[in-house]
DNA sequence: GTCTGCGTTGCAAGCGTTTGCAGAAATCGC
DNA sequence: GCGATTTCTGCAAACGCTTGCAACGCAGAC
């Protein structure tokens, strides 16, 4: 026998007090209701008085099995990501899970890190919201059979879902909503990077902008995520001498960097340009001048992401599928007529 | 013997595949230095090579500790409390450490269990940032023994910081900027509570009125926290028909929504009425108008309370102390001198 | 007064690690 | 070539819990 740790209260220290076995106090603490009620009682009576607190560690080491959903996101300080991890996390309460997240912050090492986490936790399912992602770390997750659901990275397995937005939609779409509107010179700022996904955006924006007024000019810039980035990029395209009328941008956050740098330049909203976002976060409701974007349900996705990894089967989206989802254009007071130059 | 359960990949299946005992597997993955290196490599490869994941559960029960740092948080989709988070992790995962989060929404059943979820997993220290607790719920954590860190709550004790801001310097502070502009007539809009700090905000701010000019008026209106709260709140002072020539927010998200509305009223901001706002999030700075805020350096705020429940005792903040921040005024475009009226 | 059956409880193995200690293998000195 | 060291490795207990199975006590049936 080795050294006891006698600070750490445990089972058979409430078991011993209140004059039972580790088994009937384990039962008790579960409420399996073949404990007789006066012995149940008792126990409880005991255990708060020690100020007593499972261990979580030894329960899922015993059980097999952890009561976990893991989560992992780009970085929380986009509410694109906030509140699917939100929506995730209620869902997951309403079922008496726990969640655990990583921020990846859009670095591979701590993506690698925060798999390897989920997985030696041994998470009951795994939802993996980031912008990009190694094959050979999907597959890492597809050995460790949990049930997991990835946003928009690869394509699904036995037991990966894929979920993703359509943006090439959403874009065409915006894009014809400002060439009726008189636009013939739009601007596209998104992210710098050369994934598949990311990339077919700025084509997309491009042959929907020739398809609808084949003199139209149409130019592409970019930055990092969030509001900097979209001042940054609107700084670029300032300084590149291009005028556009109209400037779409991959989201709401960078869409309000933008405006905020557009407004330092003395230009109007929507009056001398008009700017798009993409998600319909709260602060596209709240900025000034409010925002025309594309709503995305991110609650929606939410959900579908949690009944997929932890729908038990019998439900409408089980793991292993494709899903995509439309997002929808909201008019508000970003956008206008063009100027005409 | 019961069933063995296949599926889990564990040290034995790779002891045996390398042929040597788990011990030795064991002292390789966690990089003991007196394994021989050709055992080692050997280890190493037949682990990749069944795709071995170390069981953290198992890990943490047999260490009798886990290397994890629990967070507790009201809302993260207010800045303020993320950005304290995201300091948080990155100071914890520069140690190693790993991260739980846990959001309470301000419920009080939520933070019950979060408490109990941190003490369950036997969390290598505690940081407790939400705007309401009960004693009885900080006389667990404190019986816990776990090194905690508190945010404005309650008292010091053996175990736990408290870490509060001096929201008081900052509203006499601001409330003189103003009434130096010439406002006469000013508004606080905070969070509805009973609680002692936050009602000690409000007696503030009307005494600071007072005290600067004793014939100024002053009012108090409150909101749920967040942008339809601060929303919500200037609905019902728009409605009062009191008409302020500043507000003071208790926060910057409630002030955005506040403006929000303001704006929908056909009001000029800073022309017709000013406001301000408290913590300084980079939405501040994005806003229109930037605003006027004082500032709270939330890193610093998540720097030491890292330290003070896991640095090591060697360090200048350690467990059990009082620590205050001060506020700081930064000057945008929300603000301006009084309207004549 | 035995027997059956049921509601309760205890025993002990097992979950996948870590780690003190002892034993085995390799290295060295002479 | 042999004992003394020094490496290296394995054994087995421990971490705190769950849970299948067996055992116990007690009621009612006969």
């Amino acid at each position: 026998m080795r050294k006891r740790r006698s600070l750490a209260m445990n089972l058979d220290a409430v078991a011993e007090k209140a004059g039972v076995s580790t088994s009937t106090v384990s039962r008790v603490l579960n409420n399996l209701e073949i404990v007789k009620s006066s012995t149940r009682s008792r126990v409880l009576k005991v255990a708060e008085e020690l100020n007593y607190h499972p261990n979580l560690h030894a329960r899922s080491l015993a059980r097999g099995k952890s009561r976990i959903l893991g989560i992992i996101v780009s970085n929380m300080e986009n509410p694109f990501f906030l509140d699917i991890y939100r929506t995730l996390e209620s869902d997951a309460h309403a079922q008496g899970l726990e969640v655990v997240v990583a921020n990846t912050d859009y670095r591979s090492e701590q993506l690698l890190a925060s798999v390897q986490l989920m997985i030696g936790l041994r998470v009951a399912g795994l939802a993996v919201i980031v912008s990009e992602m190694e094959e050979h770390l999907i597959q890492t997750v597809a050995n460790s059979r949990i049930p997991a659901a990835f946003y928009d990275v690869g394509t699904p397995q036995k037991n990966i879902t894929n979920i993703r937005v359509d943006y090439r939609k959403g874009i065409k779409k915006t894009v014809s909503y400002l060439n009726a509107l008189g636009h013939r010179r739009m601007a596209f700022v998104g992210h710098h990077s050369t994934l598949v996904p990311i990339s077919e955006r700025r084509k997309t924006f491009l042959e929907s902008v020739h398809r609808c007024s084949p003199s139209a000019e149409a130019k592409i810039f970019a930055g990092p995520d969030g509001l900097d980035g979209g001042r940054q990029a609107a700084r670029e395209l300032l300084e590149s001498g291009f005028r556009p009328t109209a400037i779409l941008c991959v989201n709401d956050l960078m869409a309000v960097g933008v405006m905020r740098e557009l407004r330092e330049e003395g230009l109007q909203i929507p009056k001398d340009v008009s700017v798009t976002g993409f998600d319909n976060i709260k602060l596209a409701e709240f900025c000034s001048p409010p925002l025309t974007t594309n709503h995305i349900p991110r609650e929606q996705i939410g959900h579908i992401i949690f009944q997929s990894v932890l729908g038990n089967g019998r439900e409408e989206y089980d793991t292993g599928r494709e899903i995509v989802i439309d997002p929808e254009l909201v008019v508000r007071d970003s956008t206008g007529v063009a100027a005409k130059s």
